[in-house]
DNA sequence: AATTATGTTCGTATATTTGCGAACAAAAGA
DNA sequence: TCTTTTGTTCGCAAATATACGAACATAATT
């Protein structure tokens, strides 16, 4: 009789997705992975949305460990986290590449 | 002075990550991916919850444009949507590629 | 014409998400 | 010490998401 409990693999990678799941946490995840510079302030500026909905999304990120953050006063400086986006790009890449509707056809 | 709109590619790209962002959404691509067959009952016997919330999540991920179904009474048969898939795997990838936290340090 | 098998939709309850302004916190500068 | 700068947290409102059982729909079978 099957398990059918989700993996902690699905449990990652759906978090990962869940976090990932909005434009303006997509927005600053791209913003930040090529940037080296990343205050709270520039974030704000690229972002149509208020400072404490960025600071609500930049929690979330950080709470999914997408991004980290370190106080640099009086500014707070946000940067992708390596390890985990490292592990990210595994996730979504494994999960992509195992459809095998490539190769066989299904509908 | 910078556009601060979201772009098609994010919000297409957060609609994946949004639809992919749940455990039994995840599982139920994941058993669609390596399967041929695709029944509701077999996707429904895999997953720990009620039938109508299954019915509910696969509706999510067709409205995603991840998945399709196909009628062949009184089943219905689910499938991967081939070119959403690959469109995703091109979104991500590129998201995923594009950080240059590898090369560069920023925290 | 009933019955059965297979899913979907409805109605509902609860929880989470999204967004904002206002208030607050902390450290630097005048 | 008062002020400024920079973000976070609080409190609230509105919208979505999650989950379920019950009712419904549809076509095949008896």
């Amino acid at each position: 009789m099957a398990n059918k409990d989700y993996s902690i693999r699905q449990e990652q990678l759906a978090r990962f997705a869940k976090a990932m799941g909005h434009p303006a946490r997509i927005a600053i995840l791209q913003f930040l992975a090529k940037q080296e510079t990343c205050y709270f302030g520039d974030i704000h500026e690229e972002l149509p949305i208020a400072k404490a909905t960025v600071s609500q999304h930049l929690k979330e990120l950080k709470e999914a460990g997408l991004i980290q953050g370190e106080v640099e006063s009086p500014k707070v400086k946000y940067c992708i986290n390596r390890d985990n986006w490292q592990l990210a790009k595994e996730l979504f890449g494994n999960f992509l590449d195992q459809c095998l509707c490539e190769k066989k056809r299904c509908c």
